[in-house]
DNA sequence: GCCTTGCTGCGAATCGCTTGCAATAGCGAT
DNA sequence: ATCGCTATTGCAAGCGATTCGCAGCAAGGC
């Protein structure tokens, strides 16, 4: 009901391959989708929309804030991208490469790890055990805090 | 950054309790300020800022959205009451009785369920030996499908 | 009871995101 | 190349949650 269903990722490796996609996917090939994908492909670190719209920063093209959203709506559901939201902040969008990668934030530096699926096996046995849920946290990442702020703030 | 700091909770018995408490740190109690912790005593779940400012449907006087949130505020810094975000909904606000709950959100049928602390050492630890951080369910709780959700997705 | 000033109430603003709609532009067919 | 259908865009308005500004009211110390 909150999220999106997850399909199999399908780890493209560069924007036109994502586009073949799309079109066997009845999908045009405007503009903006060129340009969202291209800014998703050049950002090392996951984006807000925003950045995406504003051309990120300069490097491409500005476009429609609503557009981007739609795109990257359009891309999640192809299974291109994902996003999670970090505290009260804007989603931030990436692609998905292999494999979702999973976040834990510290909410007292504000510090992001990212976690492959496999790094967080024994949490997610902890939790299957306790509780019987199978615990995912690429969408909205697990929060705590780090070693040194959990030292300090006690 | 993200998050309020937190302080040991007070577990406070009554709503006059937190009215001393609130005089003792310099605080007036107007009433506003009484609605709000009637209806944080009277709810049995948490509730979210609104459901407060329509007086709980009813059962209280109604007040404006911006006194209840300006009073949450005050109490939450006051370690009397705390919030949780259950996906893109509003912030729902509960007493801190004794040690916070924790939270388990199946993102397939939007269930919660409340852990405490202690249910989910287990996991803190798995998390503590993995990445070093002190992992809390508090304020952002933990996503994922339920043991029904899991088994009919995938 | 008086006076100070913290709180309230109301309105407007902000932030992240969605929706409505007419104009535009992909792209398969011609 | 060009045509035509309609998916997409761009722009504006809308929305839900929360915050801010400010004048007037009312807690509570004296």
């Amino acid at each position: 009901m909150t999220t999106a269903p997850r399909r199999e990722p399908l780890a493209f490796g560069d924007a036109d391959e994502v586009v073949v996609a799309l079109r066997a996917a009845g999908h045009r090939v405007s503009r903006a989708a060129r340009t969202v994908l291209a800014a998703l492909f050049a950002a090392e670190r996951p984006v807000a929309a925003e950045q995406i719209a504003d051309g990120l920063g300069g490097d491409l093209p500005a476009l429609e804030l609503t557009s981007v959203y739609r795109n990257l709506e359009r891309l999640e559901q192809l299974g291109v991208v994902s996003h999670v939201h970090v505290g009260h902040s804007p989603g931030l969008y990436s692609l998905v490469r292999d494999g979702d990668p999973e976040y834990i934030v510290c909410d007292g530096c504000g510090a992001v790890v990212t976690a492959d699926h496999a790094a967080l096996e024994p949490v997610r046995a902890a939790v299957r055990e306790a509780f019987g849920y199978e615990a995912s946290f690429t969408h909205f990442p697990m929060h705590g805090r780090c070693a040194a702020c959990a030292r300090r703030g006690g």
